[in-house]
DNA sequence: TTGACAGTTGAATAAATGTTCAACTATAAT
DNA sequence: ATTATAGTTGAACATTTATTCAACTGTCAA
């Protein structure tokens, strides 16, 4: 049914395709956890810092060489990544090293390119 | 070879692991072409609209009654799912009934719910 | 041709976000 | 102990961005 008469003043409603797409649509907690995770790759400096660490476990200071960005931004960058999960890391001294957290974003990053391809 | 002794004041370097990473880096490009796209899925509000015309070919009416939102706002953001020609859209009257592009984000989204469950 | 409606668009507003700066912690060396 | 350095963090600032509002286009019906 039309949920919103305030919102939409609408008259073409195809119901049928309204209940059959109401009936396989996401949760409202998966649109919202797959968009959050989307939108953290979606920023070119964590993006790079995945690739970077995809690659070898590094620390900071190089990753910091690699982008040309200062220690703060790449930590900043590193906190949010963190809170995702999508990195772990393991100190050596004064350094911290970081790893990517699983396969999933390689896989996620591969399919991209596929279709910046076309 | 560190580019930026201007921005980072590190000493530590692992000059080895810096040149295999350059070696296999993605250039400017590649970075903003990806990240873009994941950045314009990384929008609920956006993500639910390809989700939506995933399942069937729907006229902008049936969108904004299905998210509960104005026509306003999800014409703009079919605007810039237009623009990215991550979606395609067919005139049938007054009406203007939209489908996804290609299969390429079908299969993105499955990946990330997959990670998003463990 | 007039009125009604589906959809788009530009400007304005409010909220979210990335980087810088400065202060801080922790480890290592002298 | 003191100093230097790798890394983190909070506040401030500037930029980006999503939604609303109002005006507009184009199609259909009377």
């Amino acid at each position: 049914m039309a949920k919103n008469k305030f919102i939409c003043d609408c008259n073409v409603l195809h119901q049928e395709s309204i209940d059959f797409i109401e009936t396989n649509m996401l949760t409202h907690q998966e649109i919202t956890d797959v968009s959050n995770l989307f939108k953290i790759i979606g920023d070119p400096t964590r993006l790079k810092i995945l690739w970077v660490i995809k690659e070898k476990e590094v620390c900071v200071c190089d990753i910091c060489n690699l982008m040309d960005m200062s220690k703060s931004a790449i930590s900043h960058q590193l906190a949010v990544l963190r809170a995702s999960n999508l990195v772990t890391f393991y100190k050596e001294g004064k350094s911290v090293f970081y790893k990517l957290a699983d396969g999933h974003i390689e896989k996620l990053i591969d399919i991209c390119r596929e279709h910046i391809k076309e």
